[in-house]
DNA sequence: ATAGCATTTCAAATTTTGTTGAAACATTAT
DNA sequence: ATAATGTTTCAACAAAATTTGAAATGCTAT
């Protein structure tokens, strides 16, 4: 995940004048016709939902939590049974569970001794 | 973007001599109830697929590049009309562009001295 | 060929993310 | 309460991603 925050734009028209011949015509002929960049800029969501959605998409961004993911397609499974599979340290298998968490896409709960972890519905849109 | 490869499992069951008590029962029975560790692997795509998918959600986990997204929703832009929007250093700019075009994502051409970019098909399922 | 601008590439510095092993915490059983 | 097991947390380290500014490259026009 990057914190990079959405550059707080000025939004300005490019300046109207003499148009140097830098400037590509049809590139600003596009935003006009889109209604200039002032109305562009709404297709972008806030930056709160940019946040969300960049911790989402970055817990989906590592083939070990993706496995993770798969193995929940069907049932929940606790951590000692997924590591099973795994066969990563335990503390390393736990940073990638709470990086899913984090990322709204598992849950877990105790059961007894143990954890099991299952998909959330956001979680499930992603496994197929 | 993360190298973890897909751990080569060895799939062997639980050992099914005297059970422990440090065993979930429950978890156990839910593995068998789909088919076994066995089966459940079958569920996790391959290796390939499963870094494409990395690479591709990467390059949607950070919000200046989910914005350079939404701004190309609705049309191709050029490269400086989108630092228009950014306000980043270029080479900034082109190197999100660059993770976002080897994620599948968007895709360039050179149109007279400008390069434009658009969404690819994939791209396009990711914005909105 | 040269110049001029748009864009990318490169290498170094910085920041973020992932790994490791030890220690702590939660739950159950004794 | 204590012990035993499952899981998480922590801090130090390693690895990968991002930022930065300078230099290189691509395209067009002269």
């Amino acid at each position: 995940m990057k914190s990079s925050k959405s550059p707080s734009r000025s939004l300005q028209k490019p300046r109207s004048g003499k148009r140097s011949a830098t400037k590509p015509d049809a590139g600003l002929e596009a935003i006009e016709s889109v209604g200039g960049i002032e109305n562009l800029s709404r297709q972008i969501p806030d930056e709160k939902d940019l946040a969300e959605m960049s911790r989402r998409y970055h817990a989906l961004s590592d083939p070990l939590r993706l496995t993770i993911l798969y193995l929940l397609k069907d049932q929940p499974l606790c951590v000692c049974v997924i590591n099973q599979f795994m066969q990563i340290a335990d503390s390393k298998l736990s940073y990638h569970l709470a990086v899913l968490k984090e990322g709204g896409l598992i849950e877990g709960e105790y059961h007894g001794n143990w954890i099991y972890y299952s998909l959330t519905d956001t979680g499930r849109d992603f496994v197929r």
